[in-house]
DNA sequence: TAATTTGCCTGACTTAAGTCAGATGTTTTT
DNA sequence: AAAAACATCTGACTTAAGTCAGGCAAATTA
């Protein structure tokens, strides 16, 4: 009935209609919108003036007198920067501080009245989570952790929950060669985890091992971001840490109950090996050389 | 990891950081964003001078001066309405109409360069298509077609094809039977469909018969809006449609395999009665008093 | 050390958007 | 027929946002 490009010009219009008032509330508490982004840029961690400056798209004249704005009205407290006195930071005062918290809580509030009309919110939310995965494709960011950090834990949890759920009899991960998490930390291997603005997308490990090649595990994606070549990039960033590492094989074992890795692992230049160790679950075993 | 106010809001911002240029696209063409909205506005059909303001929420004033701009510009026309010489009426000059057109062909290319990044669209456009329905929750419009036109047609089968899917052994429209539709039309019976700025949700049809009851028939509920409460509003405005029509007795029968449907017939305060028809397809039969 | 660059500030502008108090002509109500 | 209501217009404002040229002090480079 509508083609693509009516559904997505739908979808915008509905958009800036329903979140259009949710950006200039802003407004509503007797601030103008440039003065209340700069108060919220500064109450999100952005001291720096000049960051601010360049996030926000300002002229150095305009972000000036916004600074002096929030300055008489207590909210915030602009100082030269220690390391180089032509620069200035500026911070929350208590009273910048209670401010900013409203803004936030304002934001809550709307965002929730977003939600509540809808009884199911979960479909929604769904939705809500591919559509800023994907429109923020541009802005993932791939960072290394400890594998025992909460992020990885959560992203981990994820992963083995969506194996329990689709191997035949379940996945316990007590029963499967659980990596050490040694084995995943620099210089023997690596942890890498996707954020796209706070939210983990997706992760993969790097094993170390005393038997001449590193294995790739727990490559993981968020149901959120199928299908927008996430796994591709993830495998890119683990491969470049491998080499990094000075690491040249290496190899990984998956399960027949998952066809769309295995389909992925072979156009990604994987090649079939035999099976190279005795863990109950895989199937399929691969290895590439770097 | 996110609670659903932070998936709320994460949302939000990725949508006002890419749509928010798409919406201040408006400007890319040398006129300021309220004079092309009016201009688009007009474009549209809303040749009603207090309508578009209306609409566009402006100031008495500030849409007079807006129009006079426009009428410099050779764009448009403002002549008094001749059923009430003290509203205007505003139309597009030839002029006028390419320039909408420019903004027309602009929007189609910033909504295509949101998806074509994206090798699988699908998925995203069907989050599209079911966060547009459910923001614009509150402006849905139930209008009464004829079954023939062609955005019933297009409900229907889309109808008939969940039906093929689900059935056991399919569906053909052919075997069941197919209601007349000159009995969906007023004053036998009726037939209504939800449109939600321009995609049709959902249909229902009202069938008259001469056996002293009226059937309901046909009620779909798009994918993209469902665990909207969107059939409970459809059953409420047929029904609605029906006393109006005279009718006092409802009847509907429906299959095993559409246990959601079964489901939510209960709780609408329909009762179970036996079979009334020879129709192959059904297994439950339901009544419902006016 | 002098010249240049950098980061921020100030003052003098412009544009867009919107508000408000009448004015004007038309239609509706009394 | 007079009064009230209505739709639009005009002129005189205000505010928000942004641009631009130049200034100043600190830091960097030649």
């Amino acid at each position: 009935m509508l083609s693509d490009i009516e559904r997505c010009r739908r979808f915008s219009r509905a958009v800036t209609k329903v979140t259009g008032a949710l950006d200039t509330s802003f407004l509503g508490r007797g601030r103008p919108l440039g003065v209340a982004r700069v108060l919220n840029a500064i109450g999100h961690g952005r001291q720096d003036v000049g960051d601010v400056r360049a996030y926000l798209g300002l002229d150095s004249g305009l972000m000036s007198r916004i600074l002096r704005t929030l300055e008489e009205e207590g909210l915030i407290i602009v100082t030269p920067d220690p390391d180089d006195q032509r620069k200035r930071r500026a911070t929350l005062t208590p009273a910048g501080e209670a401010e900013y918290g409203e803004y936030e809580r304002l934001s809550d509030e709307r965002a929730e009245g977003l939600l509540t009309p809808h009884p199911k919110a979960n479909p929604i939310l769904e939705a809500m989570d591919l559509l800023a995965s994907a429109l923020l494709k541009d802005q993932w960011e791939v960072v290394e952790l400890d594998p025992r950090d909460p992020v990885s834990r959560y992203c981990l949890e994820e992963y083995y929950a969506e194996l329990n759920r689709r191997f035949d009899g379940g996945f316990d991960v007590k029963r499967s060669a659980d990596p050490d998490a040694k084995d995943m930390i620099p210089p023997r291997g690596s942890f890498l985890v996707c954020l796209s603005d706070g939210m983990p997308l997706a992760c993969v490990g790097l094993k170390g091992t005393d038997k001449g090649y590193a294995e790739i595990k727990r490559l993981w994606v968020a149901p959120a971001a199928r299908g927008l070549g996430l796994a591709r990039r993830m495998m890119a960033d683990t491969e470049a840490r491998a080499r990094e590492l000075g690491i040249s094989v290496l190899r990984l074992d998956t399960n027949k109950r998952l066809p769309e890795a295995i389909d992925f692992y072979r156009k990604d230049g994987w090649v079939e090996i035999d099976r190279f160790n005795d863990d109950p679950y895989p199937d399929y075993f691969f290895e590439k050389l770097l």
